[in-house]
DNA sequence: GCCTTGAAATGACCGAGAGTCATTAAATGA
DNA sequence: TCATTTAATGACTCTCGGTCATTTCAAGGC
């Protein structure tokens, strides 16, 4: 059924075509002043098309911090691999994360706000959740990571992965939330981003070392 | 100059007033769901009223979070004196966080939204951010605290003292934004939230510790 | 007591923007 | 060619944040 195929091929697209003008727009108005209408007129569509693929302008921007997660998880991908001991592996991560909050702010933005959302699934089960976060996010790399660091025996093994590796996750969320939302405390401080960056990764490194 | 200051007094009662009605339109309704006038009516005031003491409802809101760090706060003044070594105060801190997450959840969660709000203050100088900090925030207390290991040579001292109360105090938060807010992946994880915080907690002491 | 003045409070009103839905257009396949 | 299903439209509604001309009230001078 070539037809039927054709048909969800062109909905997945024009849905991604939408998320790629959303992004656009919210980026660049900022969320709270971007409205529908400049979506539509961006994604040259009329405004009920957008309510045809997405429930809600909430949801519209879930999908665009989705797709900034993914890019994240995406520029990790050759970190996995590669025969590096587990703890390196992680710091490679850790400046990953940094690298790419400084070269896609309004990405990482959308990321640290999507964190913050309640969440409000129906219908989803536990196990999805798991599948989701394992498949999609950066905690699936930490978790994969952190076992082999515990394997090797350079990671306490007291505490589950998966536990530890979404703790370092808000953790480093937190950290980037702090440093590009709070410019004005770190100028007080008198410290640099990198700095700060530095010794954050130091203390999670330390905190977990067997 | 009686009549000044009375009346002085009496806008500020006013004010704390309409934060209050705010507080219980926020908390049961939501943020988003509540509406100003909502806020108006549970105050017994008109909706522009609320306008001559708050610029908008962000505004408000501030307030209302604010209100909680102080209540927060507050929870934790007879931690700072007393005898203990820095480590004991620290936990107690936590341990104080965490019990304050779960006896006043509605306080907690304006908390953190605050705590992800970007900062637009204007006319602030960083000199009062520090001061605003040490004065009613328990990035403050912590600043003290530590400082205290640090002279009794329990605490790292490779790291300033504020840089690290500030590190903490974002890594608590975070800890409890994913506890509380994503029930969901705690439960996949088949883990209980007291477990996570004692976890948490043992990993920051561990990262901090000389 | 009466009047002026300024501050505090009011609520009808406005505009923006999210979300809806009856209608139209296009594609399919019989 | 035509009926049917699917996609798209955009005018419309409705809610809600925020404003402002008007009113109320207290203070204090006379």
């Amino acid at each position: 059924m070539g037809i039927t195929e054709r048909k969800e091929r062109e909905k997945q697209q024009r849905r991604e075509e939408i998320i790629r003008a959303a992004e656009d727009v919210f980026f660049t108005k900022g969320i709270d002043l971007a409205t529908m209408d400049d979506v539509a007129e961006r994604a040259e569509l009329s405004k009920g098309t957008l309510y045809l693929y997405f429930r809600n302008k909430e949801d519209l921007y879930v999908a665009v911090a989705q797709s900034a997660i993914d890019l994240l998880r995406r520029s990790m991908d050759g970190i996995e691999d590669g025969p590096d001991p587990a703890l390196d592996k992680l710091q490679a991560m850790g400046r990953q994360t940094v690298r790419f909050a400084r070269s896609h702010p309004n990405h990482m933005k959308a990321i640290l706000l999507l964190e913050g959302f309640e969440v409000k699934q129906s219908g989803v089960t536990i196990h999805d959740v798991k599948e989701a976060i394992l498949r999609d996010s950066p905690v699936g790399l930490l978790i994969r990571i952190l076992e082999q660091g515990i394997s090797e025996g350079l990671i306490r093994r007291d505490i589950p992965a998966t536990l530890l590796a979404h703790t370092l996750w808000m953790q480093t969320i937190s950290v980037i939330r702090f440093v590009y939302g709070r410019a004005d405390i770190l100028e007080s401080l008198e410290l640099k981003t990198d700095q700060v960056f530095e010794i954050h990764l130091e203390l999670l490194l330390h905190g977990i070392r067997a």
